[in-house]
DNA sequence: TGACGTTTGGAACTCTTGTTTCATGGTTGT
DNA sequence: ACAACCATGAAACAAGAGTTCCAAACGTCA
C-alpha cells in the first residue's frame, strides 16, 4: 500500500521514541490508513499529540505530510490493473420426446426472432433509458418471469420493480408510478381481469407499455401498448414454453448493455462490490 | 470503492446538470478517487469550481463532503485491504445483433439436449409421482424460475411448492417438508451461502433433490443430488441465458404428463372449474 | 542534588479546505 | 422581448489541518 514508508518505519524501527512507535505500529497494522487519513486522526488513533506525529514524518525524512500523502496516492494509483468480470462459456458434444420437444423450442425461438424488426431494439433500448422506473408485471406463469426479468434488469439501471400485487395491493404499488415510467406486461394465456383495469391506470399514469406477448393477443396488445414484441409459443400439451419469452427479455437487456456499456458496467460492479460487502455468496 | 455514491449518482444520472455531469464522470471513472482527495482536487479535475463540487455532494443527499468521506472510509474498511480493484473492463463482444443471440439460444439449448441422457426423464417422472411434496428453491435471478417451475408443475399435481425463505423464514417453511419430498434446485453463479445449509438440512430430512444448474457446477451437484440435468448457459456478457434452464423444466413435465396423461387432464379440468368461479379470468 | 539534553504536549500561528454569498450568463416560457 | 429561473464561478468566510514555538516532564551523569 504504502510500501516506501513503511520501509523507511521499518529501516527506523530500532531507533524510534515511545511516541513515535506508537505511531509506528498505528501505520504498521493498518498499511492504507495514511491514504484516507489526516495526520491529526493518526495522531488521536496512536495517542499522542498533532506535534509529534509532524516531527515524526518529517524525521521520516518527508519535508511535510503533504509529501507523504502524495507518495502514497502515487504508489496507489501505479497499481491498478483490470479484474475482467468474464464471461461464462463451456465446451460441449449429442432421444424422441425429447428430440421434438427441443426442435419445438427452437422452432418458436427462430420464428420469434426472424420476424423481430431490429430497429425496435434501440427504440426499446432508448425508451428504457429515459425512463424514470421500469416496473414488471406477470400474472400465473409469467409471474416468474416478471421476477426474473426484474432481476436482470435491476443490473442495468437503477429504479427496476415488479408490480406484485400479491394480497392485493395495488394501489399501495401503482401509487408509486408515474408519467414516462416504463411498463413491461409479460402476459399469456389465460389473463386476469385486473390487468385490464392495471392497463387503463397506466394511460392515465402516462406510463409507457411495453408487451411481450403470444401472436395471438399482439393486435390486442397494440391497443394500450407503444411497443408490442409478439413471442411464438406454439407447443403441445397444455404448457405454454416460456423460453421465448425470456430469450426476448434478455434481448433487450443485450441490446441496452450496447448501448449503455460504461454505465452498465459501471453498475456491475458497483453491485458486485455491494455484494462482497454483505458477503452472502460463497 | 464507493458504492453508495456511485448508486446515488447513477441514480440522479439523467437529471445531473453539465458541471454535476463532468464531476460524476470523474468519480464513475476512478471510484477510489472520493476516499482519497480533497473536495478541492475533484473540482480541479473535473474542470469546475469548488463551489458547484460542494453543492453537487449537497445534492447527493449528503450533509457536506464530510460525510462522503467518512463513508467512503467506512465502506472501504469493512472490506479486507487488498481485495478491491475496481474499475471493469468491457467484455469484448457483446450479441450486438439479433442473429448472434438466437444463434446463442439456439446452440445452448440443442447442446443440453443433446447431452440430456433421455432415460433420466421416466426416471425423474417417477420421482416426482412418488413424492408427498415437490419444492422449488432458487436464489437471485433463479427465483423468478423456481416461481415459474412452481406455477407450472402445479397443474400437474397438488402438493408443489415454493420454497421462498423471505425474511429470512427459512425455518418456517422447512418445517413442512418431510422424507421423500422433491427438491427442484435451481441454480447458476452467484450462490449464496445458505444453499449449503438448506442442502444439510435437505439431506438430514432425506428429501430428494433434483439439480439444474450450469455444467461448471454439476459435478459438485452431484453429491448432494440424486439427479442432476446440466444446462448450458454460454454467454457474452454479464447475462446467464435461463432460457435453457426454463426449457428443461417444462421439458419434464411434459414427461410427467405423459405418464400420467388422465391424472393431469382431469386436474387440469379442475383448476379450470375453480378458476371459473372465482371469475378471474377474462 | 543540580545541570544538561531529550522528548513531549499545549497553544499560537499559518495555510488550506469546504461552504456560503453574490453577481453573471444562459435558458425557458409567456 | 421580457421576466423568471437556474446553473455557475469568484470571492468572502469559517473551520480545520499541519507546523512551530515554548515550557514542562523525564532521564542521565556528575
Amino acid at each position: 500500500m504504502a510500501s516506501r514508508l513503511i520501509l523507511r518505519i521499518q529501516e527506523r524501527s530500532s531507533s524510534l521514541t515511545s511516541s513515535e512507535r506508537k505511531i509506528a505500529q498505528v501505520l504498521l497494522q493498518n498499511q492504507g490508513l495514511v491514504e484516507t487519513h489526516t495526520a491529526t486522526e493518526l495522531a488521536a488513533r496512536a495517542g499522542v499529540s498533532k506535534a509529534t506525529t509532524a516531527r515524526f514524518f518529517r524525521s521520516l525524512g518527508y519535508a511535510d505530510f503533504e509529501e507523504v500523502r502524495l507518495q502514497a496516492r502515487e504508489e496507489r494509483n501505479r497499481r491498478e490493473p483490470y479484474s475482467d468480470l468474464e464471461s461464462i462459456s463451456q465446451p460441449a458434444t449429442f432421444g424422441r420426446t425429447i428430440s421434438d420437444h427441443l426442435e419445438l423450442e427452437l422452432r418458436n425461438l427462430t420464428r420469434t426472432f426472424e420476424e423481430l424488426r431490429s430497429d425496435l431494439l434501440p427504440e426499446i433500448a432508448q425508451i428504457l433509458e429515459t425512463a424514470p422506473r421500469i416496473w414488471f408485471v406477470g400474472f400465473g406463469d409469467e409471474q416468474g418471469v416478471a421476477r426474473l426479468g426484474q432481476s436482470l434488469f435491476a443490473r442495468l439501471r437503477h429504479g427496476v420493480q415488479e408490480l406484485r400485487g400479491e394480497g392485493q395491493t395495488w394501489a399501495n404499488e401503482l401509487s408509486m408510478t408515474g408519467p414516462r415510467d416504463v411498463l413491461i406486461v409479460l402476459t399469456f394465456e389465460p389473463r386476469p381481469k385486473v390487468l385490464r383495469s392495471l392497463l387503463a391506470h397506466a394511460r392515465t399514469t402516462r406510463m409507457r407499455v411495453i408487451t411481450l406477448t403470444d401472436h395471438a393477443y399482439a393486435a390486442q396488445a397494440e391497443r394500450f401498448s407503444e411497443v408490442v414484441l409478439p413471442c411464438h409459443v406454439a407447443s403441445y400439451g397444455p404448457f405454454p414454453t416460456h423460453a421465448t419469452m425470456l430469450s426476448v427479455l434478455r434481448l433487450i437487456a443485450v441490446a441496452y448493455l450496447g448501448r449503455n456499456p460504461e454505465a452498465v458496467g459501471q453498475r456491475i460492479s458497483t453491485l458486485a462490490a455491494i455484494d462482497e460487502e454483505l458477503d452472502q455468496f460463497e
